[in-house]
DNA sequence: GTACAGATTGAG
DNA sequence: TCAATCTGTACT
C-alpha cells in the first residue's frame, strides 16, 4: 500500500479534505498496528476562518504548527480531557489544518470506538507527544492510500455555532455517505 | 492576577 | 443537563 506523501498535503484543505475519506490512518505501538479508515473530517483553513484557533492570523504556542507545511501533526486538549487530532494542509504561512472526526475499524480495535475526535484519539494512543510528528516521515503514525471509490457528503461543522452564522454554517465537513461509523 | 468559554464525551 | 479541568484571551 502507497504511503501518503508531502505533495498529497501540500494542497488547499477542502481538497485534501475530500479526498482523505476513505484513506487509512495506521499506527504504531508497542510492536501492534492499529489501522482506520478515515470516514469524517472537518477543515479549518485560513486567517479569516472564525472557526479556527488561528483566525485572525494570530500565532500560540498551541495553534502554530498551523502556519507551517502540509502533513504535520496538531493536536490539542479540549475541555482539559481530551485530545483533538489534526493533520496540517497547504504551504507554510498559511494556517490550514482538518479535523479527524471519526474512522472505521480496520485492525486493532471495533465498533464506533473511534466515531469522535476524542475517542479517535483515545484509542489510537495519540497525545502531546505527536505534536508536530511528520506524517510523512514517522515511523509511528502515516497515511496509506486507497484506490477505492468513496460517496462524499458534505455539510455544516460541528461545534462552533459560537461563531458567527456565516462560517458556523459553511459545509467544510465531510463524511463517507451512508457510514455506520460516523460520529452521531 | 481572576474569569470564562471552548473543534467533547459519557453519565444521570 | 452537567461535570470533567487545560489553554488562550479578556478583562481588573
Amino acid at each position: 500500500m502507497r504511503k501518503l506523501g508531502r505533495s498529497f498535503f501540500a494542497r488547499p484543505a477542502l481538497a485534501v479534505c475530500r479526498e482523505i475519506l476513505g484513506k487509512y490512518i495506521v499506527r504504531v505501538c508497542r510492536g501492534r498496528k492499529i489501522i482506520g479508515k478515515i470516514v469524517e473530517v472537518e477543515a479549518y483553513s485560513g486567517p479569516a476562518d472564525r472557526g479556527s484557533h488561528a483566525f485572525g492570523g494570530k500565532i500560540t504556542a498551541r495553534n502554530k504548527i498551523m502556519f507551517e507545511q502540509g502533513g504535520l501533526v496538531y493536536i490539542y486538549l479540549i475541555y482539559g480531557m481530551y485530545w483533538l487530532f489534526n493533520i496540517t494542509t497547504g504551504r507554510p504561512g498559511h494556517p490550514a489544518a482538518i479535523l479527524i472526526r471519526a474512522v472505521e475499524p480496520v485492525q486493532g480495535f471495533s465498533g464506533r470506538e473511534a466515531s469522535g475526535p476524542g475517542k479517535f484519539c483515545k484509542v489510537f494512543k495519540l497525545d502531546k507527544s505527536f505534536y508536530g510528528e511528520d506524517l510523512t516521515k514517522s515511523k509511528r503514525l502515516w497515511l496509506e492510500d486507497n484506490p477505492e471509490k468513496i460517496k462524499v457528503n458534505r455539510g455544516p461543522r460541528i461545534g462552533i455555532d459560537y461563531a458567527d452564522p456565516y462560517w458556523s454554517k459553511i459545509p467544510w465537513r465531510f463524511w463517507v455517505k451512508d457510514n455506520p461509523y460516523i460520529s452521531k
